[in-house]
DNA sequence: CGGTTTTCGTTGGGAGCCCCAACGATAGAT
DNA sequence: ATCTATCGTTGGGGCTCCCAACGAAAACCG
């Protein structure tokens, strides 16, 4: 019983936790060095994506889509808008709320950033096979889910 | 052309970078969750158990081995050791150095803590099967892996 | 219509994790 | 002895996520 047991930090860095930090680490770090070329980051990258699907759309609606806080969101876009990406105009229907739109140029952004992203992805992927990164994201997508555990009664 | 080829947005949701970030990011909350009961995070359970790995041993090695940032692990140490868990004691060997040791205490709440981590894994992981866990696991591994894309020549 | 409640964009603060730079003190190498 | 490297520590900063508050404006409701 006074033996090593088996080496406890060699357990913790077996647990699907750490390696779900350091995997998403390592994507982070890839994405942020493929969207350094555009100046821009990953949120960048989804903001511009909602826009582009939902036309005009209020910055509230956009952290709803996204997922982003409404602080960020802010600075988020004042980065597409300084770039010229996307427009910010009062919105005449309700006056509360900012209207963004996407530009010609964000649209161009947007595909660039599209594929950045994709090309980062199969660097991140690099060590498995096709097949396996088919398994890999489907189990990951069920792993990811917020579910509630639904408890049948 | 322009029609909405496909919603942008979902494309970027299913991206393996963006469900790690959010499979993670779960992660870290089931992880802080379980341990707030001891009133730690997931920094001090890796710290604990290299402690409890390597008997007495340098704040250096500790960050060597957890791959945690000098700076961080002060205040990981400060904490386990203002509960009582760790000892610093300068190393008479080298003044530098201080020797971290593992008290009783610590070796009882690593255990606590392991049993904790294992929890939350098993509520991360619940949405699979056993064989599924199994494959993710050692899938998600061989993704979280740093290599240097080795090229044959 | 007036009054309450809600939403909107914005600002502020904070926690946690990650990375880098510098410092005094000490040890090691030449 | 001098120079170099390491140790623990402090400081700063960036990114992600969460929460609270505010004035402005809208929606709701009596």
């Amino acid at each position: 019983m006074t033996e090593p047991h088996e080496p406890a930090l060699d357990q913790i860095r077996a647990l699907p936790s750490w390696l779900l930090n350091r995997a998403s680490a390592r994507g982070r770090r890839l994405l942020s060095e493929a969207f350094a070329r555009e100046g821009l980051r990953m949120p960048h990258h989804a903001v511009l994506a909602a826009v582009a699907d939902s036309g005009p759309v209020a910055q509230a609606d956009l952290g709803r889509m996204t997922g982003f806080d409404p602080k960020d969101m802010v600075g988020i876009l004042n980065d597409l808008q300084r770039a010229g990406f996307v427009t910010r105009t009062p919105d005449p229907a309700d006056r509360r709320k900012n209207a963004i739109a996407l530009t010609a140029e964000g649209r161009g952004c947007l595909h660039r950033l599209a594929r950045l992203g994709d090309e980062a992805n199969e660097a991140l992927l690099g060590a498995l096979t096709p097949a396996e990164r088919e398994q890999f994201t489907a189990l990951l997508a069920r792993v990811a889910e917020e579910r509630e555990e639904g408890p049948v009664a």
